[in-house]
DNA sequence: TTGAAAGCGTTACCAT
DNA sequence: ATGGTAACGCTTTCAA
């Protein structure tokens, strides 16, 4: 029975042919769960996401990602399980394993929220537990650990470097109060493109409350006004650390009536789908997304069906997209 | 030790604390695996999406839902199941009713794509297998079927009226070849304001190849040269299906040189994120995208534990937001 | 090649 | 109030 739905040629053809008629007459179908007991593998993959957000997926990097992971999964007849941290988004190492533990998924994908060592005792945890998982936008070692992520501080670099050549020097860059590891690879790449040219006096960081385009204009409000205050010279670029938060600064810097590019060059990263289509068209890094969704799904698949890949670090390219507004 | 774990008020104090301690000793986690093959139920419920685009995660509008089901399921302790159709999109009952007859999901929140129609046989199937689900932006009636829905007619004819009262009268709408239920109620409340105005001539559809921007700027460069060929006037006015098909459309516009609203008023559908912050901002139709998430997914957990909600059939409104395109 | 039986980790039931 | 046992539906192993 079993090694006839499997298709293990164990059976002869006509037991097998019995065996097909019953199951379409009884209108059988296998157990998963049962199965998943059985053989102790759900043949699900989580996607833990270790935002306190609730509107994460409404980003539209990690809803990116979620496309691209969803697609990967299907068609090696995975599950794709979304898991959230109940609350506050504090996490022990337990809530963190439990569905590890209880057996609702083989791997996980992680996506962190936060400073790059707030999470760093969650992911220790993971690996000591031994589990396997992949996390996006962050180095990590250990036995079972992938890691996915774009050539963040490369493509800050290049968009910065850009900048420079178009003769810009108060460059600014926008980050925020929630931190998020790929931000801090950003900012690296923008400080060092700064320092390079000579220009550590002149970098200028103003935060987010959080990752929306409300957040972004009221960034680039603050970062206007402390130029007001401290009777500095408005920026001649800024660098977004992504593109909902450049949008957002973009229509701050419309109603006060300085032009972009003219006035102030803008950038932003991530390219999204609406990049090219705000005014003036965004200039941006492209990050792969829904390749690192991809990817990361693709490599805990083929390590749970015994083909683990020896590189556990996976980089992938980022791309200067040269549009109007910077 | 069953009792202890899930509070159970039949064991002695003192026991209790001793097979706590036991759990706390052994590192001790219930399989959700074991249970849900003992107690027959997964408590998970699936995001059932009968797109064959593999990028439908990255729709803010599904982004939106998504975020709001993921909400409320943790919040219950519930777990979220992700299932796409494998392949191309035409499913067979079979291939639907898999995540529920094989033990995986105990419910399912399902999301059409295509003309209301072409997924009946789908709905049936469900109804028929007496499993229990809420379908999106579809009526459905069954035994254990909630329908979710936003007010697209009354929306879409809201947003016609407004367009009327200004004045403009060569009102044009943008829908796409990809069809989808919810498009098929907002083209009803455009055709019933034009029928109302007496403008039934004037009515004009111009369609997209998907839901793309990209796809709203085809259709709106659709929309133009099919005016220049047949000698029309360009219209004065244009409603979107939804934002990101506007979005791509005032691209068009402002490339052609023509002036958003002064030449042709745009409305857009949904209030995605990025509405205000195009320009001119968008006036668009608001879809309760989150709140139609979490209502789903809260009527199908407590039919689940018992507490099935009479109102089978949930509406909820839409709102015109008016900012400056039209 | 086939059929029977054990066991995966729970919970529900039934003796104690 | 407690501990033992069967059963959930599958796969694997072992004997026939």
């Amino acid at each position: 029975m079993s090694n006839v739905v499997h298709n293990r040629p164990v059976v002869k053809p006509d037991t097998r042919q019995r065996v097909l008629e019953a199951i379409a007459k009884l209108d059988y179908h296998p157990s998963r769960v049962a199965q998943g007991l059985r053989q102790q593998a759900s043949r699900a993959i989580g996607f833990l996401v270790l935002d306190p957000n609730p509107r994460w997926p409404a980003d539209p990097l990690h809803a990116e990602v979620l496309a691209g992971m969803s697609e990967t999964a299907t068609k090696h007849d995975y599950s794709l399980l979304l898991d959230r941290p109940p609350g506050n988004g504090h996490l022990t190492a337990r809530e963190l394993l439990q569905p590890f533990r209880s057996g609702q998924i083989d791997a996980a994908i992680v996506a962190l929220a936060g400073t790059s060592d707030s999470h760093q005792h969650a992911l220790d945890a993971l690996n000591q537990a031994g589990v396997l998982f992949a996390v996006l936008e962050r180095e990590i070692e250990g036995e079972c650990a992938y890691s996915v992520m774009g050539a963040n501080e490369d493509g800050a670099y290049a968009a910065t470097q850009k900048l420079l050549r178009d003769g810009r020097r108060q460059i600014a860059f926008l980050d925020s109060t929630q931190m998020w590891p790929a931000i801090e690879l950003r900012l690296n790449g923008y400080r060092r493109a700064m320092r390079e040219a000579g220009l550590e006096a002149n970098i200028l960081i103003s935060p987010s409350p959080d990752w929306t385009s409300a957040g972004g204009a009221v960034a680039m409000h603050g970062l206007l006004e402390r130029c007001e205050r401290k009777g500095l010279p408005y920026p001649d670029a800024v660098l977004a650390g992504n593109d909902v938060l450049a949008v957002g600064a973009m229509h701050v810097l419309r109603e006060r009536g300085l032009h972009v590019p003219g006035d102030v060059a803008v950038i932003g990263f991530d390219d999204f789908e609406f990049a090219r289509y705000v005014d003036p068209p965004l200039t941006t890094v492209r990050l792969p997304a829904y390749e690192m969704g991809k990817r990361a799904a693709e490599l805990l698949i083929a390590h749970l069906e015994g083909r683990p890949t020896s590189q556990r670090r996976h980089i992938l390219p980022t791309e200067l997209i040269v549009r109007q507004s910077g």
